[in-house]
DNA sequence: GTCTATACTGCGATAGAC
DNA sequence: GTCTATCGCAGTATAGAC
């Protein structure tokens, strides 16, 4: 749950900071995106940035945060869950539920997750996406299972972020990117 | 080719900057790294490293040449081959044998390409890399082909990219998680 | 509560001494 | 071949205007 919500503000600068900012970090990537950049195209001051958000990592936490809860939900309802091929079929399911379900910017947050994990890496809310990336591939993953079928299982994820941000690699319109994706992945680590 | 080889330099600082230079670019990124770091780890100044490379990108550069004449070769072989599951195979495997034989810090570079892509992107030598592997994808996807199949395409050279750089993620020795990636890559890109 | 002005440290990069 | 000195810009931080 964020901060946000009924939260009435005079104005919307922490929201347009927010939409900008992921803009750039997909765009040029997080490092190479500043505060003085983010801050021109709003006509404010760096400092001004800076008061709505403490750290340039707090502004792409709040970003990752969205995703967050939509991961956990899908790890717990796993978690819960016999091991098997329902299960793995069920996570893949949800997961392409989830990201077809994101906002409008969800293709840009998904794009720039894939493309930037060494930035994010280090990060605090980096580490809490990679976290459950890792027990979503654990809950893929039957015990004693091959390399070979460890690897399937982490393809499929790859497979649908890339059927839900690559608008211009893939041909047909987003949602018949997202059912191929889906057909692919079920059949790495729906089996 | 590279400008090395038989060059005989009085010290060997310009190959000492490069390996530190992988190691920490491979560790916490390129953007994250900064000349004072990998000065200070050779005992030298950042005007140092300045005599040797003439920018920070010069040093990346240096160190993706390596795998754009690799690259290259594969290229020409398939672009001069009949389009076709044939092509396709020869692709995959002449990939596979390409990361295999790359040097001991192989596996450190593919894994940078592979998580630093928006890092890489805006690189003169970032771009030479990217066309390789646009012409690679191009190659691996047959005229008419549906979106699955084309992701099912890059899905393999990214599978190839796992089995060589994955160290932790995936069990077994190097050669065997070599193999499980072929398996799945051909699977993927050789049907 | 929202923002500007200002300053601090460390970055990539350059010029020039030795 | 390596150094010192310096530059402009980065992220960060605080004080205070409104």
């Amino acid at each position: 749950m964020t901060t946000a919500g009924t939260d009435e503000r005079r104005t919307d600068t922490r929201n347009l900071i927010r939409a900008v900012a992921l803009e750039l970090f997909a765009e040029q990537g997080y490092e190479k995106t500043s505060l003085r950049e983010i801050a021109e195209r709003l006509g404010v001051t760096k400092a001004a940035v800076y008061y709505h958000y403490r750290t340039k990592e707090e502004i792409l936490s709040s970003l990752l945060d969205e995703h967050l809860a939509g991961m956990d939900a899908i790890v717990e309802w796993a978690e819960a869950q016999p091991a098997g091929r329902e299960r793995r079929q069920g996570v893949i399911e949800r997961y392409s539920t989830l990201l077809a379900g994101m906002s409008d910017d969800g293709p840009q947050l998904i794009r720039f997750m894939q493309e930037n994990q060494t930035s994010i890496k280090e990060l605090a809310a980096g580490a809490e996406i990679r976290s459950r990336f890792e027990r979503l591939s654990v809950v893929l993953v039957d015990p004693g299972a091959s390399a070979a079928d460890q690897l399937r299982s982490r393809l499929a994820l790859i497979a649908l972020h890339f059927g839900a941000f690559a608008l211009d690699m893939l041909p047909g319109a987003p949602d018949e990117r997202r059912d191929a994706a889906l057909e692919v992945a079920l059949e790495l680590g729906g089996r």
